[in-house]
DNA sequence: TCCGGAGTTTGTTTCAGAGCAAAGTTCGGC
DNA sequence: GCCGAACTTTGCTCTGAAACAAACTCCGGA
């Protein structure tokens, strides 16, 4: 394997307090891999192994019911840690992670987590900030499920999507990633039938723009009013 | 306020692997407070200046929506650290917390947090772990709100309680804290009279026994049928 | 270039469960 | 012992969205 640049971590959260030595010691240590889109990182209920940094893609958190239907606990995006259940004292991982486009991932063996912790202290408070904000984020989705119809569900799916990958482009923001039907169903507890008359009749309204896989939110004011949001 | 005895904490697992000294110590920086069923704690967005111990009685943790429909998260049971925002880093609480029954609870200000973790070993791990545990069950119970049906929702929320609190009564397991249909329909994301019917039924079959504000499960296997759950 | 599979759209039917309405019951306080 | 509030039960109506069904479209690969 190729060396690592220390710039890959300089400037992100878990790391940026960190002397280049120092980034330079924990880069040592680490395996990148790429994983193809579709590919499973880790699997729910595995060995608790490693843990995870996304260099670059996307991947969705995933949890399968024992009646083999699938939900989309959260999205992955660059530069976040996961697979982090060392740091919550698990020896499996709760839920898979998926590759949802091409994406590269660096991961250290659980072994060194309390190194990395008891060293370099940036490093701790940071990936404890992310979980809290990640805990954060289910209960709010937790809460958007046990209250709000199926429209405002979606309208809120694509929002927090956009929130975190959008990227704008000459039409309207557009969702960094391919995302199908079926998996903003999954992500709301619908199903794509209904995704797809919301999206059908959203385009019609002029308010997003949908090829397949593939989403641009062109009226993103629109849609925060129909997600009945407060901010 | 009268000295706290040691024997308050050291069988809890946040202290166990403590000396009798550190014990004191940490008693000796708490405040133990007393509150009715129905008090808030803490409330959402309030201010995190406090992290909590429930020594005894029951606390719901609930959200409330824009739209004022509320929702509970998960309940506390006494020996649980609860409000410990300071561990992921917010400066607020999440949540809001209901004392379910009279209940009294031990509480540090937060700059205690730091040096707790630093100083006791035990704790930071014990912490965390909780903070796993809570995730986690807060995930389940969102898969089951995306996929499942009222019915086995409701069946499944009685069980978690049941597990959490149940104790033996000749007629069955009890859930040892009031709570209303209402309670429940908060837990499940439905209303209050679908669940009351739910509860009329499951009467009539010999599953559960209800009275108000008060649930006896005298056939938990027929409950788990139900619940279509997997363990 | 054609084929097949994956993703999408749309129509129709059906029903679980919300919403509305109204009594009944229990309990704590006066 | 009475009152009112809090909790529960039950009936009825109506609808949002699931389920079922089928066609259509895009894309990559042989």
């Amino acid at each position: 394997m190729p060396k690592l640049d220390e710039s890959l971590l300089s400037d992100l959260p878990p790391f940026s307090l960190l002397e280049r030595s120092q980034i330079r010691e924990i880069l040592d240590h680490a395996v990148s891999r790429r994983y193809e889109e579709g590919t499973a990182i880790f699997r729910e209920g595995h060995d608790a192994d490693r843990f995870y940094l996304l260099l670059d893609g996307y991947l969705r958190v995933v949890r399968t019911t024992p009646g083999g239907d699938q939900i989309i606990v959260l999205h992955i995006s660059p530069g976040q840690l996961f697979g982090i259940a060392p740091a919550l004292q698990r020896d499996t991982y709760p839920a898979t992670s998926i590759a949802a486009a091409e994406s590269i991932a660096l991961s250290w063996p659980v072994s060194l987590w309390s190194d990395f912790t008891a060293n370099y202290p940036g490093f701790a408070t940071e990936s404890y900030k992310t979980l809290g904000q990640r805990l954060g984020q289910i209960q709010e989705t937790l809460t958007e499920m046990a209250t709000q119809a199926v429209e405002k569900r979606v309208a809120c799916a694509l929002l927090r999507m956009v929130n975190q990958s959008g990227r704008k482009t000459a039409e309207g923001i557009e969702i960094a990633f391919p995302i199908t039907r079926q998996n903003i169903s999954e992500m709301t507890g619908t199903t794509l039938h209904t995704v797809s008359r919301l999206l059908s009749g959203w385009q019609k309204d002029g308010i997003v723009q949908s090829t397949r896989k593939h989403i641009v939110v062109t009226d993103p004011h629109q849609l925060v009013l129909l997600s009945g949001m407060q901010g």
